[in-house]
DNA sequence: CAATAAAGATACCGATCGGTCTCTTTGATA
DNA sequence: TATCAAAGAGACCGATCGGTATCTTTATTG
């Protein structure tokens, strides 16, 4: 790996910690500068705009919450289990989330629907892959008989989707993760009471 | 009502409208010269800062929010009724929102929780706002005898408004309401299956 | 080790940022 | 209607914005 390729992850990683901190508006190049270390000049040798940087650091950011996301479930067997994961990645979103400043899907989609398209269309391609990942989750539980037959894969991964991002929501913003953790029981209990085929 | 307060508030509603849509970093003091037709010298007589403006379009566009909400609790007797009644508030969410731009707590709370601690408290002043209003018609719903008596309103509390938040966030990025309208559908028969006293 | 290409620092660009000051215009009041 | 305060326009401020060009330094490779 040539020197160059170190600098610019370099780059990508430090600045996708910035941007889903403070956003693509609120974070100017002199913050980059600032965190990583490295001089304009040396900065623009890499990238031709502060966009492809947060472009790059979005997608840095967003499959480095997947990976963790991906690992979670596959400690679990049961289609239960692998939902309920999803909520661990984030148990702790207050002091210890799974990247610094919350889920960066969330952060973009709320900073950029009306006024960065490039960035809410990643965003948007996030938010399907996340909840194709729960759609097939979803399936794979009613084919192995642990969920009910007529269960609705969209509605129920939509539902546990929205916990998740709502949760995140207000436990950052309370500052306790008290939130994510009542959603966490709540969703648990909700699995078992109405989706559960009962044997 | 003499002519400054007029100019005043003719500020603020248009700059809560853009701020709410561009965020408080992306906001500059030309697009609120630009929407309010006032410039920079008009403007600065009344506020003394654009953090002023911010502050007060926050309060603006949330307390517009919040009377909406109140008029649809009221139009419903039952508790149940009411909580679901939060949803019809946003349930056309992408076209027809009841601010331009969103949830105004959820747009605050996202773009400010790293940045700008004076907004971030409004939003979170706003959360414990609406937290209570739905525990108290929860402890209204139990002591009517529609609600289990070992019903936890926190729980249920943050459960309901981390779904219409989610909801929002989700049919918003998809541009497709789908998202709130399954929410309420599931929100509605968790109450029905998980919440009613089996009388 | 020498030659050369890759990488980075520095200085600079015009535009725009939030904010101030002064001067003119408008509105309210006696 | 005359007076004076309130309101707003417009020019200007230093700082910072994203971005570029040039020059020096550092790696890489023959």
């Amino acid at each position: 790996m040539k020197k160059g390729e170190r600098t610019r992850d370099h780059i990508i990683m430090k600045s996708a910690a910035i941007f889903n901190q403070r956003g693509y508006a609120g974070t100017s190049l002199n913050d980059i500068i600032a965190d990583t270390g490295i001089k304009k000049g040396g900065i623009y040798r890499h990238f031709a705009s502060k966009d492809e940087i947060a472009l790059e650091a979005y997608n840095y950011a967003a499959s480095l919450v997947s990976g963790k996301f991906s690992e979670a479930v596959d400690q679990e067997q049961s289609a239960s289990g692998r939902l309920i994961a999803f909520f661990r990645v984030y148990e702790d979103v207050v002091h210890n989330p799974p990247f610094i400043g919350g889920c960066p899907m969330q952060n973009t989609a709320v900073e950029s629907d009306d006024t960065h398209s490039e960035l809410c269309d990643r965003a948007r391609q996030g938010l399907h892959n996340f909840l194709d990942m729960m759609k097939s989750i979803i399936r794979d539980g009613i084919e192995a008989g642990e969920f009910k037959e007529d269960l609705d894969s969209d509605a129920l991964a939509t539902f546990a989707f929205s916990l998740l991002e709502g949760g995140i929501l207000l436990s950052k913003l309370d500052g306790d993760n008290k939130h994510m953790l009542m959603n966490k029981t709540t969703f648990s209990s909700y699995l078992q009471q109405c989706c559960l085929k009962s044997s």
